[in-house]
RNA sequence: GGAGAGGUGGCCGAGUGGUCUAAGGCGCAGCACUGGAAAUGCUGUGUACCGCAAGGUACCGUGGGUUCAAAUCCCACCCUCUCCGCCA
């Protein structure tokens, strides 16, 4: 959510940001004229109030005299019932206004690439050289299906396509690599990890950013309940509506799965394990003091990029622009990795700096050195999303003979296994 | 799911319709006293919104309602604790 305050004195600011992304002005002129309005309604009610909060003093201090305070009661009754319909007035209004400030994304930072979609992001470096195959490397489905490691047939019968079932080695592999990051960013990186819950409530699905516009791209459960579609939610709600009483920055780290209806996506990506409705992610997420948040976010991006590094993949760090950045962000590096079967980057990680926003939406705040009271600026990154980490493990690590050779960080993860090989 | 108790400022805790402008305590900050400290004393100490300001308005779990006036009365809901039931 923006500064009602930002957007009141620096409206042409705002503008430009959100024509830089893309945005839909619409909401943006529906907040400028309701603040407005709400403004003149509020010091107007207030002014009654306060008549009222008078008089009814008096007559509780006339009564207590004895003396007959009938007349001004009734007149009292006459305010009140203004007040009571002046008060609706301001509520709907504030009802409205709220809706659509909620439906206004993040401004662009200053140093973002100016775009209107991917094709205008930039990569802004790369990692290891892509392996040279002495055979042609084939997709992640076919090594994995040879392999019997998953079974999407089978998990598209208990529940739909697009729910990987994970099977023997391959259901390993993604117990392994989740320890392995978790491990790496608790000991290494001074993360505290969490294991919060799969399912949250609307309130903070409002907090993080993705209600009440993505509702369509999400698990609406009974209850009122929603499936997380990333640990974001849970891990950036757990101070919902706090002031941090612990030294920033704070760092936190969590395993979960995530739940994605990708709606409209059909047809994209949507063979294997790519493109899915369920998979498992370690997320990262930052809590810090504003001037910092952009050496901050350099260091999440090296650390989701330490992952990829150990387990010797090959990789190219993107910023993302203006008008490829997500609702919430101020700034965006995603991360992709070589797949060789694909002949093409797969995206694992996003590593974003929220600044304020979701801060301001979810009411986390930290207290200054000055004593006051201000939102602490909000990151996270993917740390990195399974499945395609596989994918780009099995297509980098497939043999001739249709093994894979596991990158050695994980090795001791796997029990000492070093080779997934096909059954007999 | 059932029964009971409870939810008040950073914390503890009083307050059952009218100077509540929320007592008192703890904590914190400043000052005094002191060689320095402890102890003691004094002073200050919430948030948001409206307003150029003076000032005003709102907030006692949340949302409604009654009333001239609600922390206080009524209704619904949420959460916590205790016990019972069910249960991996």
């Amino acid at each position: 959510m923006l500064d009602i305050k930002l957007i009141r004195d620096h409206e042409e600011t705002v503008r430009q940001g959100l024509k830089a992304r893309n945005a839909s002005l619409e909401f943006l002129d529906a907040v400028v004229a309701d603040d407005t309005q709400r403004r003149k309604l509020v010091t107007e009610v207030e002014t009654l109030k306060n008549q009222r909060n008078v008089v009814s003093k008096d007559i509780g201090m006339l009564k207590s005299k004895g003396q007959d305070t009938t007349a001004t009661q009734k007149s009292m009754r006459d305010l009140g019932d203004l007040i009571a319909q002046k008060d609706n007035e301001v509520r709907d209004l504030e009802a409205r206004l709220k809706d659509n400030l909620l439906r206004i994304p993040n401004l662009p930072h200053s140093s973002l690439p100016v775009g209107t979609d991917a094709s205008a992001n930039v990569v802004v470096r790369s990692y290891g050289t892509p392996r040279q195959f002495t055979f042609q490397p084939k997709g992640h489905v076919e090594v994995g299906e040879k392999l019997g490691i998953f079974d999407f047939a089978r998990g598209a019968k208990m529940t739909g396509s697009g729910f990987p079932l994970f099977l023997g080695m391959g259901s390993k592999l993604q117990r392994a690599l989740i320890q392995f990051m978790l491990d790496l960013h608790t000991t290494e990186h001074g993360y505290t990890e969490m294991l919060p819950p799969f399912v949250v409530n609307t309130a903070s699905m409002i907090g993080t950013g993705q209600l009440p516009k993505m509702a369509e791209d999400m698990y609406h459960a009974t209850d009122d309940l929603w499936l997380i579609p990333t640990a974001e939610v849970p891990v950036t709600n757990f101070y919902r509506d706090d002031v941090i009483d612990k030294p920033l920055p704070v760092y936190l780290t969590a395993y979960t799965p995530c739940f994605r209806r990708e709606a409209g996506a059909a047809g994209k990506e949507t063979r294997g394990i790519i493109r899915v409705h369920q998979f498992d992610k370690v997320e990262m997420v930052k809590f810090v003091e504003p001037s910092t948040s952009y050496a901050e976010l350099e260091t999440l991006v090296t650390n989701a990029e330490d992952v990829l590094q150990r387990l010797g993949l090959s990789y190219r760090v993107l910023s993302l622009c203006t008008g490829d950045i997500s609702f919430a962000a101020a700034k965006c590096y995603d991360i992709e990795l070589w797949a060789p079967g694909q002949n093409g980057w797969l995206e694992v990680s996003s590593c974003s700096n929220f600044e304020s926003f979701q801060a301001r939406r979810a009411n986390i705040r930290y207290r200054r050195q000055d004593g006051k009271l201000d939102f602490v600026h909000t990151l996270n990154g993917s740390g990195v999303a399974l499945a395609r980490l596989v994918v780009a493990i099995l297509e980098n690590g497939q043999e001739a003979d249709g093994s894979v050779t596991l990158p050695e960080a994980i090795v001791p993860y796997m029990g000492g296994i070093r080779r997934i090989e096909p059954p007999k």
